[in-house]
DNA sequence: ATCCAGGAACTGT
DNA sequence: ACAGTTCATGGA
């Protein structure tokens, strides 16, 4: 490539406990999902930097991720940003062979680790779409919760459309807050997740709520209980945030039934395994109850 | 038709 | 603190 087209792509050194395709699998997982693409090994993912949209184009290259804007070059400022956003997606910053070495013993996840090597945690950096994404998913099947996802995204985010696709940017906390009920009503969200997501939505645009603010306090419980002050998230979706937003290895979502029914096919159980057992088998895991989990939700799809 | 789904708030004890 | 009830809708 010439040296303009070298502002067209940006290459990032993965660490060594990294597998692509591993992370393409989960990625592509559901028909319905609005927010990336996948397509013939490449992930396509509209973002938000800047206030400016951009699309990426990521694939995997000689060991390394490349990543490819398609519309054009971006300044060095997008660009770094670009960089930070992949890290976080893909959880780069996390150093797994502790997991591996934690429960390379474990009867369910010795296995798992050695046959989905690579996997890294796919998490939602944006914190109101991990917050009203999981409260969508809250006892409903996860079919259902991705059409809601995606009437929701195609109501009120935006989108660019390049070369015949259409890409999507999740809706923003500042246009939600300005919705009533109704509005939501209308696309079959229950009277009660309406007014949680608008809520929520509203509590961020006060800036009551926030990443930054939540990442600040250093103790797990402390984040948990502050995420649980919110009307409409419980512990199950407090663990789910710490793990898929927050970036806690530790975070676990045990009433999860992903989880449960995971475990059962895992353990050859004729029946799920109750919170008790769940928190037995998991004594191993310590520090990586999130990945642990993670890895089990993989196994569902396969 | 029947059960239940990547739960949480509310109510009564 | 704890257990039972309500919400509320589509998929399998």
């Amino acid at each position: 490539m010439n040296e303009k087209d070298s502002e067209s792509y940006i290459d990032i050194c993965p660490p060594t406990e990294f597998d692509f395709s591993e992370c393409l699998v989960f990625l592509g997982r559901s028909e319905h999902e609005v927010l990336h693409q996948v397509r013939d090994g490449c992930l396509y993912k509209l973002v938000n930097i800047n206030d400016e949209m951009i699309l990426l184009k990521i694939r995997s290259s000689l060991g390394s991720i490349l990543v490819e804007l398609p519309m054009g070059p971006s300044s060095e400022s997008a660009r770094v940003e670009v960089v930070s956003y992949i890290r976080e997606w893909f959880d780069l910053d996390q150093n797994l062979n502790n997991f591996y070495n934690a429960v390379s013993q474990d009867m369910v996840l010795g296995q798992l680790v050695h046959k989905y090597y690579g996997l890294r945690m796919i998490c939602i950096p944006d914190l109101f779409e991990a917050l009203t994404w999981a409260i969508m998913g809250q006892q409903i099947n996860l079919t259902f919760a991705y059409t809601l996802k995606k009437r929701f995204t195609e109501h009120f985010g935006e989108c660019l459309s390049f070369k015949g696709e259409t890409h999507w940017l999740y809706p923003t906390h500042e246009k939600i807050a300005a919705l009533d009920v109704e509005d939501l009503r209308k696309l079959q969200f229950t009277v009660r997740k309406a007014e949680y997501i608008i809520g929520i939505a509203k509590a961020m645009a006060h800036g009551e709520i926030n990443k930054q603010l939540l990442l600040q306090k250093q103790d797990y419980e402390k984040i948990k209980q502050s995420l649980m002050d919110i009307r409409g998230i419980g512990a199950w979706t407090a663990d789910y945030v710490m793990m898929k937003c927050l970036h806690h290895s530790g975070a676990f979502p045990l009433a999860d039934v992903g989880l449960h029914n995971a475990l059962k096919i895992q353990m050859g159980l004729d029946r799920k395994p109750t919170i008790e057992e769940i928190k037995e088998m998991a004594a191993h895991w310590e520090g990586w109850q999130a990945y642990a989990t993670f890895y089990l939700w993989r196994s569902l799809y396969e």
